[in-house]
DNA sequence: CTCCATTCGGCAAACGTTTGCAACAGATTA
DNA sequence: TAATCTGTTGCAAACGTTTGCCGAATGGAG
């Protein structure tokens, strides 16, 4: 039925070995048969199997990406430049959801293994140990998360916590809430961990609020919680949570930023299509995804297993506005402004 | 390196064939062999390798699912649903995004046709005869389009447009607009004409504005030339672009829904996140999903190629309220409430 | 003219399965 | 008792490639 790499020799008049090496080893084969081919190969239609290729080279050029949840707002882009980037350089991908549930996951990586030429895990429920011995029966490159001698990419969400929180002291405000993210996140305890850090080392008091999933209706429901505490700032483990919680403040008719400054984190798209626009800590999950598409590339020629770390930005919009310390007139962009100086 | 079915025979001393039939057609291999087989297996940790399999059978157990764009808040919910059911039936999914190009997506379907079982063509943006074409090569499921004896699965739309018209003249609105979507899109055009019919059977006039991109910027760059029709209320081709009209018309201090109701279309996660929250067309794209996959798996067994059609459900929010020509008293939940009975 | 190096292309084995065919044993039927 | 059937297993070909090895042809050097 489909038209063979015999079939294309057939007709060109050479051995099939010669048309292989013409796609797979262009340069051992006469330019003259090699042009020959090719256009016999184009007239037919011919695609090499890719089934066949695998078999017998053990690369199947297809890698798997493995997201908790395809339908979260975080993950999409990511997905989006993964692929793109992956197509680019031949390979195609496998995406698979595990919707948060860490054994799915395992089972996803055992049922992929075989199947691809490395797994791309992104922000992995498991637990270190199994990731280390799902490791070794794939290559594997980690996204958001740092396991020793593990590859893996990972957002500075330190250095953004720290921006975020320093530019609410900037604003004036001395209480802040942190609203935590789920138990198991390598990148909520960063977050916790550095935003605690600037807070002390700008003379302001941090209260964790938490652990919640990381949904809106989480924010929503911690609004009574962060008004308990009295603090006029919140930061957010992510923008779903502050968009959540914006809107229950909202509804309860505390003005945002007026009364409380919320952050949120990861910028997805809904964050600029609220009221007021939110400011919050950019992830560059594009970068991220085309990132982890190189390194595990790259895995099979050396053995090396680099970390890279990306950049993370503070977006501000209009969710941040002057808490009660601030300088005379101060607003959120002008604060900014001067910070960069 | 990796155990095989040769080292499974071995180690359980029977055939390498009958090692196979354990797997793929375990009545015709004695129970007690069987799970001696299964046994020796599961200890030495063998997988069946899909390639070879995909070789000889012609059966590769892979789909393609191809989407205009995977950023686009619409598709991941579909994605989700088509790759868990894909895979509760052993099937493991490629997604891959053309980014609105039609030559992209063209190049696509031909490289994966090759490796899959068939593809999933979601919102396609090539012409009718480019699928036809395509379908020739691989089995072909088209969403959100349909095409003259290929097998497809659509929301209606058209009935959704209806309810939603019929919505707002039951409010007391008498001059409606309608936001256009992409000049392609085949959704696009049910709904402008389901509209038109609607609104004239309810006695209201509808003034159609577009063509536009699908996104917020759209939608909320139409806000002058709505307001400048004078019209009471609006639905848009999505929710992306409600959302961005609702923001543009909050920005310019007309009051949503009192002085111009807006209706979307999609019910997308972030009409409940803005405020006012928005009324819309539910589209059911997990169902559709689930039902395309399960329409390419069919497929294989008998050539029928259906039709699905998928209801759509009007969710009234708060972006709509009595307009001009309103009962006394009218809120929109009442005025649905009535229409229900 | 001979020899050697180089370039090119053919040959055939190999990758890990599935599957039609045949062999065999035991059970059933005539 | 012979013939037939049924259930179980083994044998070997086939799927479409890649690739190590070898021989043929070519060209340059001596």
């Amino acid at each position: 039925m489909a038209v063979t790499i015999r079939d294309v020799a057939k007709a060109s008049g050479v051995h099939i070995s010669t048309v292989s090496r013409t796609f797979s080893a262009p340069h051992l084969v006469n330019p003259e048969t090699r042009t020959r081919v090719l256009a016999t190969a184009e007239q037919l239609g011919y695609r090499p199997n890719r089934a066949a290729r695998a078999l017998i080279t053990g690369r199947t050029h297809n890698i798997g990406l493995i997201v908790a949840d395809i339908a979260n707002p975080f993950f999409p882009p990511m997905i989006k430049a993964a692929e793109t980037h992956a197509r680019r350089r031949d390979y195609h991908v496998f995406v698979a959801d595990t919707d948060e549930d860490p054994v799915v996951e395992a089972d996803l990586v055992r049922a992929l293994a075989k199947q691809v030429d490395g797994i791309l895990l992104c922000s992995p429920r498991m637990s270190d140990d199994q990731i280390e011995l799902a490791r070794r029966e794939v290559p594997l490159v980690v996204v958001n998360r740092l396991i020793d001698g593990l590859p893996a990419v990972v957002m500075d969400v330190g250095t953004g916590a720290r921006s975020a929180v320093r530019h609410l002291v900037d604003l004036g405000h001395r209480h802040l809430v942190y609203l935590s993210g789920p138990r198991g996140s390598w990148t909520n305890r960063e977050i916790r961990k550095a935003a605690g850090a600037a807070a002390r080392a700008g003379g302001a008091e941090l209260t964790v609020l938490g652990p919640h999933q990381p949904i809106s209706s989480a924010g929503a429901d911690a609004a009574e919680a962060v008004l308990a505490t009295g603090a006029t700032a919140v930061l957010a483990y992510n923008d779903l949570m502050a968009i959540g919680l914006l809107q229950a403040l909202q509804d309860r008719g505390v003005a945002v930023p007026e009364r409380i400054s919320v952050v949120g984190f990861d910028d997805i798209a809904a964050g600029a299509l609220v009221r007021p626009t939110l400011t919050t800590v950019a992830n560059p999950t594009a970068a991220a995804g085309r990132a982890a598409v190189d390194m595990l590339l790259q895995q099979g020629d050396d053995g090396a297993t680099g970390q890279v770390t990306l950049r993370t930005d503070l977006v501000i919009r209009n969710s941040t506005g002057p808490g009660p310390y601030a300088p005379a007139g101060a607003t959120a962009t002008q604060v900014a402004a001067y910070a960069k100086e």
